[in-house]
DNA sequence: ATATGTTTATTCCTAA
DNA sequence: TTAGGAATAAACATAT
């Protein structure tokens, strides 16, 4: 029967919290960011024993995700239509795990007061600049939509002041808590998804990234990932769904490019 | 209606 | 033994 794979732990239970279940399943994707329900099915695909009981785990998962500080949930992008938002891991909660074993954590990871008032500030905005975005969209095309199911809205630059936005006032209050790096290695646990489905956005290679730090697996993915939003953002004229302002500091997303 | 999020409370587990 | 992290349950809110 369901002869236990090298990673399937057969119908056993899989030695891994909720929170590195859900840390593998953002990790592997390529933008570091997935839905609810993406979360889910990396789970069930690859761990028979959540395949069963399936209210009482997601549950619990659930509770880790709006519990936890590391879970940082961001609003869809306006040309993303789709159920719920996108959870990512903050980016100084990549190294929670000891030694990237995803086995060991580290101590909880948690955000003091500031640094959460102003993450969510930041948030409130993007989710406001959606909105905002949706709007007008919608304004410049009344009636509905044209034919297909929703048009890739392009030449929609919102760079002409929609609204009087307050502007997120970030850089305010950044404490800085240097934090020792430490590889993020989650090495053979995350083969490459067999299925290919959905296409994937261009990998486009930026020339200049640079970053003279030691190169672990989380910096090389943060650079690529900034890259892809920064090549994906001039064909889209859409604000990012998320973006590091550095490697080891405050999180960032931009507003006008 | 159902999926998605948020929050509080209780219990379980384990490293110190 | 206990303090803190993790799992579970459940009530409740919100969005589609």
């Amino acid at each position: 029967m369901p002869r236990p794979t090298r990673e399937s732990y057969g119908d056993q239970k899989p030695p891994f919290s909720y929170i590195a279940l859900t840390a593998m399943a953002i990790w592997s994707s390529p933008e570091r960011m997935l839905p609810l329900s993406e979360i889910y099915r990396f789970i069930t695909d690859r761990f028979p024993y959540y395949r069963r009981n399936t209210q009482r785990w997601q549950n619990s998962l659930r509770h880790n995700l709006s519990f936890n500080d590391c879970f940082v949930k961001v609003p869809r992008r306006p040309d993303r239509p789709g159920k719920g938002a996108y959870w990512t891991l903050h980016p100084q909660a990549f190294d929670m795990f000891e030694n990237g074993s995803l086995l060991r954590r580290r101590k909880r990871f948690k955000l003091h007061k500031g640094e959460k008032d102003s993450l969510n500030a930041e948030l409130a905005a993007l989710a406001t600049f959606n909105r905002a975005f949706l709007a007008r969209q919608a304004n410049s095309n009344p009636g509905g939509m044209s034919g297909g199911m929703f048009a890739p809205s392009i030449n929609l630059c919102p760079r002409l002041s929609p609204e009087p936005m307050e502007a997120p006032d970030t850089a305010a209050l950044l404490p800085t808590v240097p934090r020792p790096r430490r590889a993020f290695t989650i090495d053979a646990l995350l083969e490459p998804e067999p299925r290919r489905s959905s296409p994937s956005p261009p990998m486009v290679q930026q020339p200049h990234c640079p970053m003279p730090l030691s190169p672990t697996p989380y910096l090389l993915a943060a650079q690529r990932y900034h890259a892809e939003l920064l090549a994906g953002l001039q064909q889209s004229c859409l604000p990012p769904l998320w973006t590091w302002r550095d490697t080891s500091q405050f999180s960032h997303y931009t507003l006008n490019s």
